[in-house]
DNA sequence: GGAGAACGCTACGATACCGTAGCGTATCGT
DNA sequence: ACGATACGCTACGGTATCGTAGCGTTCTCC
């Protein structure tokens, strides 16, 4: 008779385990977007989530770690998505989800804390890094097949390609902050299909 | 007899406080750079610069407007420049100074602290924002100088094209870390021209 | 239902800052 | 030279975190 209904070759977690890092991360990326990197303390942390400072330091070592974790639990969370067969409607899409992602969602606060971090702790840096790189990837994606599709010339470089099509929409959203509609990705849109026609 | 070699009708200074004000400028600017703007504490400047807190207190009323007076201090020094006759020059031009002093120069690493702190203090971002606005009224000069000539379509929207000419700097600098070279620049310019063409 | 793990609470000592006060000294302006 | 001013030093009281320890309680798992 081997264990039935419970686990099996897995690690099982105690409820109480996972019960208390969900809280605590929940908390730590709450007070991440709300306050900023600053605002990430322990005893802010314990206050929010419920979760006795004790408790906490019996899961992370350091606080680095914990925010760490905090930063990658709240980055998953991107729906695949279907953005239609012509390439003007792919990058439209992707950057105008891009650009909700960056202005309106739950984590847009996080994101100047994000990068400021990221400019300092290595570690940090390659998970933002993998982040973004992901997001990009469908750009890439869908780039590379309108190459193949001959829709864009074969000799464009698709790195610069993805720096040219977001680029425009980080700059509104961290340096000019201007307003990000989606007529200014249309426009940005565009501008690179007619300057990127074989 | 009026005071002969002595001040006139504007205020005098006291060396003694203008060389306080200086030393702290300095070192609160330093430490932003070096540590971000978490590091910007009192006790740190007074350390740094070796003027007494006490004596800092003298001269700001509060932390926040140290620090907004420092950042203040590092903004200018953009020296004019002639960047050539040609709108492809002129543009090159403009946005290498712009990535070089975004990746080399001494307060590039202050720029991601910059960002952060703007997007949470209304002062500081108006501040930031002047600071990025007068750089990049270069670019927008050239832009409608050119579209004078009839080099641009007429209907180009400069805003957008301040932006996507600049975004992919930022981009790389701030978001992809890719290397931030005059390759790129030129290729970023020449894309932008090719889609440009009246 | 019982052993053991996880938890919460309280309390510490240690730092790092804040912003202020008092007092003696050095420097400036005239 | 001398009064005014700016400065440095030391010392506070106060707040916010850190990271740890002890101890009793509650929940899990078998």
């Amino acid at each position: 008779m081997a264990g039935p209904p419970s686990p099996a070759t897995e690690a099982t977690v105690d409820p109480r385990v996972a019960r208390s890092r969900a809280a605590v991360l929940r908390a730590a990326a709450a007070l991440l977007i709300e306050q900023g990197a600053g605002g990430v303390t322990i005893e802010g942390i314990a206050e929010r989530s419920g979760v006795a400072k004790t408790t906490i330091y019996r899961h992370w070592k350091s606080r680095s770690q914990l925010v760490f974790d905090a930063f990658e639990s709240m980055l998953p969370s991107m729906p695949p998505q279907d953005y239609g067969p012509t390439l003007r409607g792919q990058l439209c899409g992707i950057l105008n989800q891009l650009s909700r992602g960056l202005t309106q969602s739950e984590w847009a606060p996080a994101v100047p804390p994000l990068i400021d971090a990221g400019d300092r702790d290595p570690e940090l840096r390659q998970l933002v890094q993998a982040f973004l790189v992901v997001r990009m990837e469908r750009c890439r994606e869908a780039l590379r097949a309108a190459m193949v599709r001959g829709e864009l010339r074969p000799d464009l470089d698709v790195d610069v390609a993805v720096g040219v099509l977001a680029g425009p929409v980080f700059y509104r959203r961290l340096v000019s902050r201007e307003p990000l509609s989606e007529a200014f990705v249309a426009e940005v849109v565009d501008q690179f299909l007619r300057s990127g026609a074989p």
